[in-house]
DNA sequence: GTCTATATTGTGATAGAC
DNA sequence: GTCTATCACAATATAGAC
């Protein structure tokens, strides 16, 4: 396997050259933005050549789709270890809040993802876009399958549930306006009442 | 007032060149996001040359305040207006999102203009930063003079109108990903309930 | 698989004539 | 106040040698 274990990780572990890019990009698109960080940047950041890249990522639209599929996987490995130990339905779903807050605070209140890359790239390409929405509906019906478990499988469960979505993705982009973990805070409190209210 | 009376905007009204740079600027910003649209295709689509351009804004940024304060002062004209006739404080919250819904629509599910800005630039500029914050500071106030006379000035009304704002946000945000007007929806009737719940 | 060198187009901004 | 012409630089992407 030529050109496999060039580099290292932040762990100091042996990677691969498209996990080392892929390491790269997604600090720095997640940091900086994805349309103000060049493919230049990248490969400078990354030390190697640009055709290097280019041979690993066709364009700068896949590696984008790199990213945001890390960022999945980073998310959601991140609070299954968070929700360890955590069973019930009621105490998951508010420690996901927060997690989130902890998670924004670690990554200096970036925001979410998908609708920053979004927001970058109104008329979105068609593999950006399905990434987003598959994504985003990977995360409500997370939600959707604990309020089942906490309030049963009642006909008002989808809407319970899509409303604590809508908290969470409320608090997520304030928390990012304002810098600060409050609204994030305020959501938890807003869950526990509603779920407590039923 | 040479150079004025020089422009008609859709409206067939006279108006300034700065007027017209501003919807202009307005309309591009929104619909394509602010970094992939390039001061070119500005004076391009209104038809001016580049340094009459910066005679009037001296920056890009510049231009993207005005283009924010103009958003901002047709969101809150247009709430005002749909709004006119209904001055029950509950209803006027209500209301608000409906015509959230009906402008996200009528503006092809943009979404907020502030939450694109700031996920476009995460290190912004000052100018921006002051803009971004004094606008949706504006926004939480509004929410929270009406819950108050809503439901009367109690200790709770502060953590019900951010609770109400975090709804619209992320009914907003969630618009713009799903680009539906449903998630308005379902946050317009956990409000009902949250404020018929008390 | 990685490199150097280059192609092409676009970016925000300015000088100076009128 | 508006124009033309131009600046210096960055963007994504590719050709072809090794």
């Amino acid at each position: 396997m030529p050109g496999y274990y060039l580099f290292y990780s932040m762990e100091t572990q042996v990677i691969t050259v498209r996990e080392h890019i892929i390491q790269t990009a997604c600090k720095l698109f997640h940091e900086q933005g994805y349309n103000l960080t060049g493919i230049n940047q990248i490969i400078d950041e990354a030390g190697l050549a640009k055709a290097s890249l280019y041979y690993h990522f066709p364009s700068k639209e896949d590696l984008c789709v790199a990213y945001l599929q890390r960022r999945n996987k980073l998310w959601f490995d991140g609070l299954e270890s968070y929700l360890n130990g955590t069973s019930e339905p009621r105490h998951r779903i508010v420690k996901t809040f927060d997690f989130r807050a902890l998670h924004l605070e670690n990554n200096n209140f970036g925001g979410c993802s998908y609708i920053k890359i979004i927001s970058e790239m109104p008329q979105r390409g068609e593999k950006i876009n399905r990434q987003v929405l598959l994504q985003k509906e990977k995360q409500r019906l997370f939600f959707l399958e604990l309020t089942r478990l906490a309030i049963g499988n009642r006909k008002t469960a989808a809407r319970v549930a899509d409303t604590i979505f809508l908290l969470f993705d409320g608090g997520t982009v304030q928390c990012q306006v304002y810098r600060e973990v409050t609204p994030l805070q305020v959501a938890r409190r807003a869950v526990v009442e509603l779920l407590d209210g039923l």
